[in-house]
RNA sequence: GGACAGGUGGCCGAGCGGUUUAAGGCACACGCUUGGAAAGCGUGCGUGGUGUAACAGCCACCGCGGGUUCGAAUCCCGCCCUGUCCGCCA
């Protein structure tokens, strides 16, 4: 959601800002909805005064008893008027919300230009794609035929883009869980939560998931939204809240299921892991003032970067253009790690400031230590990691030539000191 | 699912047709006091909108939406949410 007043006072950056997300110019339209909406506001409030100051009139005299009469037909005058003031005022008023809060967030300065992915710039790049002595399969000619990773029963059960892992792929999505939150409630100060996942509305919305990406999420007969991710649940923990500045920066991390109803992605990557209805992921979520939420960005991203570091996994870092982010984030970060049964980076962390955004939509707010008054909060998120994709990447990294797969020194104390994932010829 | 009780500022809490211009307390800020602190005393302090160069002023807001009335936090209707008890249940 947009603040109007920055509209008013800097028209020319709130379209250049558009531009960047490759939209057309808009302030010069919003801001002759706001003249309307002011004036409209200026006479109702006009007749209210009128109204009020006659009424309080009439209590005074009646009290004394003297007649009231002429008082009295004087506001009875002013009814029509007063109703189509009010209602003027209002419509334009929430006209103006409308258009608003459908409105993607103004990406920062250092955002790049770009319409689509391919204007994304990396900016830094970690680890050596291993060279393989034989051609290296995708997670899913390594998982499949161990009877570990199951598709054929998912899709008996719940249909496509679901799927079943047994055995030590199950221990191993578990044991990524746990190792990733351990590291970031130990080293990264986060909290660990547990949070609902099914979520009202007013969630959805203070996210900024509806009223736009509705069709992108389950919803329950009853009228819950299952959450695409935990950054609904613990972003809006802070919803309708004024904050001192001393309880800043809150961090909370959580390992949830994630639910997406993948409209739109017909057709794409239906092979394997990558892209399921349902999928674990290990969340970051930041709290910050607005002086910290870049500082606090770039930490998050180093969170992120530090699980991948630990296990040992190539990836690169890249920043997204400003057509290609989110519409709640000013500045993302994308992590791809390297995946060489595909032999390509894949989308593995995506980690976005979101600036006063999603808060404004919430009411999330805080107190500052100097001035008066409250301000809006900053609110980050970012997975740290994709838990289902750092799966995938482990098996595709980390196989053999005989299908088994080394299990990295990081999560073998995870996975009760196994160092080997066996193939499917030493199982019997 | 059933019954009852409630939703008032950052928090607690009074108010239940007209000086509410939302009492009072806590918290917070500043000052006095003090060797320093605490306590005490004094002053200030809700949110949003509108308005202004900035003040001032004005309007709205007591869960949300309607209604009654000259006038609604207060009365009526609908909805949402919370709590308690009962039922069911991991």
């Amino acid at each position: 959601m947009h603040d109007i007043r920055f509209i008013r006072e800097s028209p020319d950056a709130f379209d250049a800002g558009l531009k960047k997300r490759g939209l057309a110019p808009l302030s010069a339209e919003l801001l002759e909805i706001d003249r309307l909406r002011r004036a409209a506001i200026s006479e109702s409030e006009g007749l209210q005064a009128k109204r009020k100051a006659l009424s309080q009139r009439i209590g005074i005299a009646k009290r004394k008893g003297e007649p009231a009469e002429a008082a009295m037909a004087e506001v009875a005058s002013l009814e029509t008027a007063l109703k189509q003031g009010e209602a003027e005022a209002a419509r334009l008023d929430e006209q103006l919300t409308h258009r608003l809060e459908v409105l993607p967030n103004l990406p920062l300065d250092d955002v790049p230009e770009g319409a689509d992915e391919n204007g994304n710039v990396e900016i830094r790049r970690h680890g050596n794609q291993r060279n393989f002595s034989f051609p290296p399969r995708d997670h899913v000619a390594l998982g499949e035929p161990t009877g570990e990773m199951d598709f054929a029963a998912a899709v008996k059960i719940s249909g496509s883009r679901f799927v079943f892992l047994k055995g030590h792929l199950a221990r191993l999505e578990r044991a990524l869980a746990q190792f990733m939150l351990d590291l970031h409630t130990s080293e990264g100060g986060y909290t660990e939560v547990s949070p609902p996942l099914l979520v009202r509305d007013n969630a959805a919305y203070g996210v900024g998931q509806l009223p736009k990406f509705a069709e992108d999420m389950f919803h329950t007969d009853n009228g819950y939204w299952l959450v695409p991710t935990a950054e609904v649940p613990l972003t809006n923990l802070v919803n309708d809240t004024v904050l001192d500045e001393a309880a800043l920066p809150l961090r909370y991390t959580a390992f949830t299921p994630c639910f997406r109803s993948e409209a739109g992605a017909a057709g794409k990557d239906t092979r394997g892991l990558i892209r399921l209805h349902q999928f674990p992921k290990v969340e970051l979520v930041s709290i910050t003032t607005p002086e910290q939420s870049a500082v606090e960005h770039e930490r998050m991203t180093g969170r992120a970067e530090e699980v991948l570091r630990r296990l040992g996994l190539p990836f690169r870092t890249i920043v997204l253009c400003g057509g290609d982010m989110g519409p709640a984030s000013r500045k993302t970060y994308d992590i791809e790690v390297w995946l060489p049964g595909q032999n390509a980076y894949r989308e593995i962390s995506s980690c976005s400031n979101c600036g006063d955004y999603q808060a404004r939509r919430m009411g999330a707010r805080y107190r500052p230590k100097e001035g008066k008054g409250t301000r809006y909060l900053h609110t980050l998120n970012g997975s740290a990691l994709a838990v289902g994709r750092t799966l995938v990447a482990i098996l595709e990294n980390y196989q053999n030539e005989d299908g088994s797969v080394t299990v990295p020194d990081a999560l073998r104390s995870y996975m009760g000191g196994l160092e080997l994932i066996p193939a499917p010829a030493a199982k019997k």
